[in-house]
DNA sequence: CCTATCATCGAACACTTGTTCGAAGTCGCT
DNA sequence: AGCGACTTCGAACAAGTGTTCGATGATAGG
């Protein structure tokens, strides 16, 4: 698709996209105005609206198009790899490669995932739980082969989205490591933290009794 | 502090925070109006800014009174403390013991960062550099006395933050983990993972030759 | 050259927003 | 009871919002 020649249409499209993609990664979606984007693009108030039908369809477009793209790479990359660990390996190659390169769409994607409303929600939502299932089921893969145990699975698996998608509130490609330097430390931390270092973990234990924090439950009083 | 005996007046500007926090987790702080935040408190309008001097003074109250209270808890808590393994994990229980039991405050911290402006966001970003440089120097501290190698110190302090703060997103007390579950799993995952496990390590290293994923660099291209 | 579809625009509408101001109410203290 | 301060409120303002609509310009096919 990304490769075809595209219409004059959809090229324009594309161009209002990514303009509203960086002007949202920005300053936000809720105080970014669509004046704000027909200067940014050099169109009218109300030619912007022949591309779109209202300001939350334009956030479902950049979320759905940019969502798609990376389960469809993601499938495309692990079909035919039997050994789980490698799945995610590739799976975390192709997230952060993905977020590094298309930075202002994935924050918005990330970052404004409860300003869409109504259906538009529902499906982006449904294609977000679709990536996240995928990955729950490969962590439990992987914990079953290697005999994994006392690490909760939802836990991990937003863990692991947290290392991830966290990324864009501090990433600076030019003054971190590259994507695969970043690919490589997140996996590392993540992989084996999840099989475990068993002198680690009874050093966890040691101090890990309960909660022993005896504060009152409210930060305010 | 919390403790002592409050005036009318702060008693009644905490019910306001609190209230308002609530609200700004629900629907985010732009979607939020001053006159939301007057029918839930059952107040006027105007009544509402005799406890702060605009929309952006409420934030800052906020995340300031939020931020604060989780720095000096931790600092309390760590203090005396030698063995930075031992501390790190104190601060990552404290982290996540004061997220569970004030998720709305945390959430608008996390999430609403960048929609505070000015001087108040210089601020509030010079307690959150303190923090991170807490992390980052406790991080280095671990990573040379147990001689890790390979793992960028940026990556893992933010990793870190990413697990932690990502947790607004999906954790339901309801469902999940309690905090002492959810904080052992994490630091597990973390600390095992900093501290690395050689078998994984090379297992990881197997698939991670670089970026060879030979995609375009955009999505819509 | 003409016409039908595509693309764009200016102007306006209806509404919500944060904030202000002066007046009124309420409370504690002597 | 009465003074002074603390606290609350209604009404209004000016600015900005998303969206619509009818009309105009461009473009390509016959």
């Amino acid at each position: 698709m990304p490769s075809e020649p595209q219409s004059k249409y959809d090229q324009k499209l594309v161009h209002v996209l990514k303009t509203s993609a960086a002007i949202f990664a920005e300053k936000g979606y809720h105080s970014t105005s669509i004046r704000d984007i027909a200067r940014a693009t050099e169109m009218s108030l109300s030619g912007l609206y022949y591309y779109f039908r209202s300001k939350d369809e334009l956030l479902f477009l950049i979320q759905d198009y940019c969502f798609s793209t990376v389960i469809d790479d993601c499938h495309k990359l692990i079909e035919g790899i039997e050994d789980p660990v490698h799945r995610l390996k590739l799976l975390i190659e192709n997230h952060l490669h993905y977020f590094v390169h298309n930075m202002n769409e994935m924050k918005v994607l990330s970052h404004e995932a409860n300003s869409i409303g109504g259906d538009l929600f529902k499906k982006v939502n449904s294609k977000k739980r679709q990536y996240v299932d995928l990955v729950m089921a490969l962590l439990e893969e992987i914990a079953r082969e290697h005999r994994v145990s006392g690490v909760d699975l939802r836990v991990a698996t937003f863990s692991l989205f947290g290392m991830m998608n966290w990324i864009y509130n501090w990433y600076d490609p030019r003054k971190d490591v590259d994507v695969a330097g970043l690919s490589n430390n997140i996996t590392r931390i993540f992989l084996s933290g999840l099989l475990g270092d068993k002198t680690v973990e009874a050093k966890t234990l040691e101090t890990g009794r309960e909660d022993h924090l005896d504060r009152s439950v409210s930060i305010w009083q």
